[in-house]
DNA sequence: GATTTCGCGATCAAATCGGTCAGCAGAATC
DNA sequence: GATTCTGCTGACCGATTTGATCGCGAAATC
């Protein structure tokens, strides 16, 4: 139940290409801007090039650009593309595994956990991050000051 | 963000002991009921211990039972035992994290992500759990059709 | 054709995961 | 009090994942 560093620069790279205006950006400024290892993250900018998030030209003035406009990018796509499907119990999907015996009830516990964190990260799009215009089922997520607790 | 067959395993056993009645369950009943490999769950079991969810006695007539009512072990409690903290970002927590340039919105969101998994996983407890009577949010969520579906 | 920048596979050390082994430590039974 | 049962615990193990780095090829620009 963590976020790996991978899907966390991802995201990061992902938001500061939805800020920067039209025009390639190098993956320099990239990883200078965001404090990425550059050579790790052009393996990460690869796969959000393969999943089609992004593109890419090479040579001087090349660089990276969304592939399409921000708000119709989520974060969800972005983590996808780099970690795979977004919960994942025991590496299969919950709505394959069945439970016996008094744990039959914990598919529907995994299903709701895969729903309510699609619910926060299928509806934030990188131009919702980066204009910091949160949808509001996030934002008041966020808002909850026990949310901010440690336990 | 995937669930380890630790945890797993944790979830499944606890259920497991909160539908017996009183008296020790010993550590096999509880691996050929589950189809656990035996000694992986005494390490978890003696997780489970040590953060004072279970109670066991050795010896014949030994076994494990829960430490306190169904209805006060909520599943999360179940997942920290084994995993520690719920949502980790780069291994650090959500609060502690802090992003410059467009990305400085995401500590909002990772904070949102962890909200929304305490929302499932806190409001679930055992006696929910096994009784098939989950809350209501929990319920909601696993009943949305587009919930079941893979991405 | 020189330079710049991405593309991508190979490699690597360290950590994590899922699990087994073996021996010790209490509790019950005889 | 000896034996048996069952949990307690640390050591270990192979495989995979994580978080990178290296090196070289291929395109684009000048």
């Amino acid at each position: 139940m963590r976020v790996s560093a991978k899907a966390d620069y991802a995201v990061r790279a992902a938001a500061e290409l939805a800020a920067s205006p039209d025009g390639p950006v190098k993956g320099e400024r990239l990883a200078d801007s965001q404090d990425i290892p550059l050579q790790f993250l052009e393996h990460i900018l690869l796969d959000l090039k393969h999943s089609g998030i992004v593109r890419a030209r090479r040579g001087a003035k090349g660089g990276y650009w969304l592939a399409k406009p921000a708000d119709e990018v989520s974060i969800a796509d972005v983590i996808r593309a780099v970690e795979g499907p977004i919960a994942h119990v025991q590496s299969a999907p919950p709505e394959s595994i069945t439970y016996t015996g008094s744990a039959q009830e914990l598919q529907n516990v995994w299903i709701a956990v895969r729903a309510s964190l699609r619910d926060v990260l299928e509806s934030t799009s990188l131009e919702d991050l980066v204009t910091g215009n949160l949808p509001d089922n996030v934002r008041e997520l966020a808002d909850d000051k026990d949310a901010w607790l440690p336990r």
